[in-house]
DNA sequence: GTATCGATGATCT
DNA sequence: GATCATCGATACC
């Protein structure tokens, strides 16, 4: 079943929204064909949190974030795109960064995408992810409604959660607000 | 206008 | 484990 951008998932805390989210198959259709991969691993950026784009304020950059829930914020860093789902009502300015997916259906695809093999290799990381999925600026502000870009339930709720704290920032670094699923391979490491 | 700094990843040791 | 590629948004003057 495909979760719609105004899914009330959306409206829950961001916190329970990444935990959420575990487990739910995220894909994409482009003209190359059609990739997949369950979630595997995400952060919350919530409200009070000096590492959210959103903490200080609406930009040019960070305006999708304080859009309607269930749609996309992508960003660029360094050189890659990362992808985050908009949550809570429009205009509070919470997110959930996918950082890895575990690769279901496309692997071909993603390959020839992320110029490797390797399974692992291919979305396990945010940067990775967008590339594997092709994902990149165009996509900002759009919602997840399976035209393009898209979301399936989870199969079944995920039991094993592990939670620590957030990956690569240099502010907020205390707060508990990365989940993974416990023992999976394709978590992004550190 | 100019400087700084990442919610990263690949590569090398 | 360390370095750096690379670029746009943001901060600062």
């Amino acid at each position: 079943m495909i979760i719609m951008s105004n899914d009330s998932l959306f409206l829950e805390p961001t916190r329970d929204v990444a935990r959420a989210l575990l487990g739910c198959v995220l894909f994409r259709v482009t003209e190359h064909g059609r990739v997949a991969g369950r979630i595997v691993e995400t952060e919350a950026y919530v409200d009070d949190d000096p590492a959210n784009h959103a903490s200080r304020g609406k930009t040019k950059r960070n305006a999708s974030m304080f859009g309607p829930p269930g749609h996309a914020y992508v960003y660029r860093i360094h050189q890659v795109f990362c992808l985050n789902i908009v949550t809570r009502p429009e205009g509070v300015g919470e997110a959930v960064l996918i950082r890895a997916v575990e690769p279901t259906e496309g692997l071909d695809i993603m390959a020839a995408r992320r110029k490797t093999d390797k399974p692992r290799l291919l979305a396990s990381g945010p940067g990775r992810l967008c590339q594997a999925f092709d994902i990149d600026k165009s996509l900002d502000g759009m919602p997840l409604d399976g035209d393009g870009l898209g979301l399936y339930r989870a199969d079944q709720p995920v039991t094993q959660i592990v939670t620590r704290p957030r990956v690569g920032i240099s502010r907020g670094v205390d707060k508990p607000l990365r989940f993974y699923i416990a023992d999976n391979e394709y978590i992004s490491k550190r």
